[in-house]
DNA sequence: TTTTCTGCAAATGCTTTGCATGGGA
DNA sequence: TCCCATGCAAAGCATTTGCAGAAAA
């Protein structure tokens, strides 16, 4: 599994194995997902690039999240009615905790995952491939923030 | 919490209670909702009911699915790169096993849900509001089909 | 009759794609 | 040099919205 501290070469590494070019746009992009922990959108990253690459369109910025993403090196996250935001952290399935009113997003370590896998697969007969779990609800700082 | 049972009339009566209009088309699209198994998407609403009513428009099913969602009688799913998929018989939120094959999504009873609840809340701290659970993989059809 | 609802088409918003030019290797 | 990658604009999709006529209450 990926390990969070090696992120960047590892995936220059896919990069250069698949033999694609290692453009300043693409190298700066798979920088961005590899470190980030903030689960950054590709509008996001198109903002956090503008300065560098003043002309970089957002295209290109879609072309590479999808092209490391097809290699397995970042985790997409759909949102109903928000556009999707991206792990290139830790790219494989894990359980996230959102905070419905300051929008943190924390990685838990849940125990109990890998037991409620095996419950799906014996209750339902399909073969798990991935999972997507995620929980809402308020973090600390806002249930201080609303005594 | 809602009884499976008897979605339809507890939609209805929602739909009196704050005084929208009782069309045919609310009310069957309201009836495809309420008794749906297979968490069908607006598409296949659509289809469904182009028989009896040939000209119904897929604005018209979009908004009321919409508008039944806004009085929390059906719960909404989005997916990456897929539309959005719909239960009124079972509005809340609750855990699916989708097959990433056919689509077909299944409901599975999970004991494990709670304890792993309790986890993320002691672990994190935070105050769990919602959830969603969702387990990606093959169903036995596609398993044979594949053989 | 009054007001909401529907069907149609146009408009969104996010994402993808075609094409000509530019730039890695 | 040879292709792949980029930037731009246009095209795709799912979904939403404006509008005028139709239908519920």
């Amino acid at each position: 599994m990926a390990d969070p501290q090696n992120r960047y070469p590892t995936i220059l590494k896919r990069l250069r194995e698949n033999d694609h070019k290692l453009t300043p746009q693409r190298l700066a992009i798979a920088k961005i997902l590899a470190r980030s922990q903030g689960h950054p959108s590709v509008e996001t990253i198109h903002q956090m690039l503008s300065v560098e690459f003043p002309t970089m369109s957002l295209a290109t910025v879609y072309r590479n999240v999808l092209l490391i993403k097809s290699l397995g090196e970042v985790l997409e996250l759909g949102f109903a009615g928000d556009s999707n935001r991206y792990d290139g952290n830790k790219p494989y399935p894990h359980p996230h905790v959102v905070c419905v009113k300051c929008k943190t997003i924390i990685d838990p370590d849940l125990e109990s995952l890998k037991d409620m896998t095996a419950e799906v697969s014996a209750e339902t007969g399909y073969t798990i491939l991935s999972h997507r779990v995620d929980f809402f609800g308020i973090c600390r700082a806002c249930q201080a923030r609303n005594r």
